[in-house]
DNA sequence: TCGCTTT
């Protein structure tokens, strides 16, 4: 490796254009250019300095943690106001947690720290340490092996706060940023509640599944799924992944009765529950990851129904998010019992270690042109685009193939399932350098490599901004944001420059003097600029507000 | 609003 590769390297980008840049293409390929189809070596197989999915950019790094540390300070001016105006019946707790950087790149990137916020009666203490949390309620050594083998060395904010109250068996609604662990958060506890499996025996749980894992698509069900193998690994739990094919096993009832855990989608649960080829009976634990999707209008009643056929008395119920809207969260506590309510960081802010910016492109037409010359300079692969419909995504990934970009994968809700989990595979493994996707990539999706997030059509909620550029900057990892606006994208552009000035970082000076969108902005951001329709949502408004009185 | 997800 010459020193311009590397140079070329750890400026963090490697050139698109396959034929201009030839010969740096082809840097990366040492040792596999036997195969003309072959990607660029990565992860394991690269020297660790040259590895660029895991390079942290040594200049940036410093203005990034500056950043940290004014929002740090921002926030705790918020938060002095939000305590004094909390209700007096409930318990107020305020802590600073840390949170855990990446095990993978320790010595690179400094932990964050995170303002913990708890509301709620009885709130159990933290626990700074997995040992601690071990020593207290009893982890056995085998899970703790498997956490650390799988390189979970210190719990998360969110881990220390929100495992000792499910482990104490109480309700939990969790908000947490992007990236920062919540999966583990709740299947740890899981998998101490269930104590051991229930084919081995040790227990009297009785018959049927114990816990339900609930996630609002099929990749995310996956990728939970293979996190709870890795906290099984070397017991004999039976973990399902419900699909078609695992559901139509469920007709024997033996194989039913042995089933530890089943993470699914709410349809597909629900299709089994009316099938009668399921039974909740015996669930004590439901988890709804991704909350406020879970709770919106489409999926709302899908979960009604998986709850009222919960019906053991000792159901425990845990909603996790990194956004929770008003109305989301007010069913969510409506659903849940004596429930604590944990918030890392600020609600509904992304991440610091995020650099978010807007790129303005007069109309759709001058998309492709603008991701062209975006592509023709150094970028950071993998990158994930979002567009707002499938066609568009399907479009898009063929208009970069025929401009000569290599390596571009698409994914969406209309491609088989096995289209689907190909794509997800080739991002995993890092052999996709762009992948296109609409909105069912946008949560949870947990793709560690993902260093640049561009939203090719502007997202349509807050909520959607938050967890589609989530998908950069995980685990104490930067990222990179780039967000597309054109003339007709006016009317949701101010909520979205709002997220970006909260988050510490900062816009065009005339964005920011964009009239305001309507009073119903926390319902629906944006809403719409016919005048007329933005009258129609301040008469909704202000009728809510008298029925109130 | 519409399009996104879920069989």
């Amino acid at each position: 490796m010459s020193i311009e590769a590397f140079q070329l390297l750890s400026r963090g980008g490697v050139q698109f254009n396959k034929n201009k840049y030839k010969k740096d293409v082809e840097l990366f390929n040492v040792g596999k250019s036997e195969s003309k189809s072959k990607r660029p070596a990565q992860g394991s197989e690269l020297p660790a300095a040259l590895d660029f999915f895991k390079y942290a950019q040594g200049a940036e790094r410093k203005r990034k943690i500056d950043s940290v540390k004014r929002d740090e300070g921002g926030r705790s001016e918020k938060k002095r106001k939000k305590v004094s105006e909390s209700e007096g019946n409930m318990d107020e707790d305020e802590e600073e947690a840390t949170a855990k950087s990446d095990t993978h790149n320790n010595s690179v990137i400094p932990r964050q720290r995170h303002r913990v916020t708890t509301k709620g009666s009885n709130v159990p203490e933290c626990a700074e340490t997995f040992e601690a949390l071990r020593d207290r309620y009893q982890l056995s050594s085998h899970l703790m092996l498997n956490l650390s083998k799988n390189g979970y060395s210190y719990p998360t904010g969110i881990q220390s706060y929100g495992a000792p109250i499910l482990l104490q068996g109480r309700d939990l609604a969790a908000i947490s940023p992007t990236g920062t662990g919540k999966t583990i958060s709740y299947l740890l506890p899981t998998f101490v509640s269930l104590r051991a499996p229930v084919a081995s025996a040790e227990t009297d749980a009785g018959l049927g599944v114990r816990a339900i894992i609930l996630a609002p698509t099929r990749e995310l069900a996956h990728q939970i799924y293979n996190e709870c193998l890795k906290l099984a690994q070397g017991r004999k739990w039976r973990v399902v992944l419900f699909s078609k094919a695992t559901a139509n096993t469920f007709s024997d009832k033996a194989v039913r009765d042995k089933i530890d855990i089943i993470v699914s989608t709410p349809l597909r649960l629900v299709a089994s529950l009316q099938s009668g080829s399921l039974s909740l009976s015996n669930v004590r634990h439901l988890i709804f990851d991704e909350a406020d999707r879970m709770l919106d209008n489409e999926f709302l009643p899908q979960i009604e129904e998986i709850v009222a056929a919960c019906t053991h008395p000792d159901v425990q119920k845990a909603v996790f998010s990194a956004t929770l809207p008003a109305n989301a969260e007010k069913i969510a506590l409506d659903m849940l019992r004596d429930p604590i309510r944990v918030v890392v960081g600020l609600k509904d802010t992304p991440l610091p270690l995020i650099a978010q910016s807007l790129t303005y492109v007069a109309d759709d037409g001058s998309k492709l042109p603008s991701l062209l010359t975006y592509f023709s300079q150094p970028y950071n692969p993998p990158v994930l685009i979002f567009t707002s419909t499938q066609p568009r995504a399907s479009s898009l990934a063929e208009e970069l193939l025929l401009n000569g970009i290599s390596n571009v994968d698409c994914l969406h809700a209309g491609m088989s399932t096995k289209e689907r989990q190909d794509a997800v595979s080739r991002m995993r493994k890092g052999e996709s350098w762009v992948m296109v996707s609409t909105e069912v990539m946008a949560r949870g999706m947990d793709f560690k490599g993902v260093r640049e997030v561009i939203n090719y059509d502007f997202p349509t909620t807050v909520q959607s901004y938050i967890h589609r550029i989530g998908r950069t900057g995980r685990a104490g990892r930067s990222g990179k944001a780039v967000t597309f606006f054109t003339d007709t994208d006016g009317p949701y552009l101010k909520s979205i420059a709002n997220v970006i000035l909260q988050s510490g970082q900062s816009v065009p000076e005339w964005i920011t003097k964009l009239p305001k969108p309507s009073k119903m902005k926390r319902k629906q951001m944006g809403k719409t600029k016919r005048p007329e329709m933005v009258n129609a949502a301040r008469k909704i408004g202000r009728n809510d507000a008298i029925k109130k009185r």
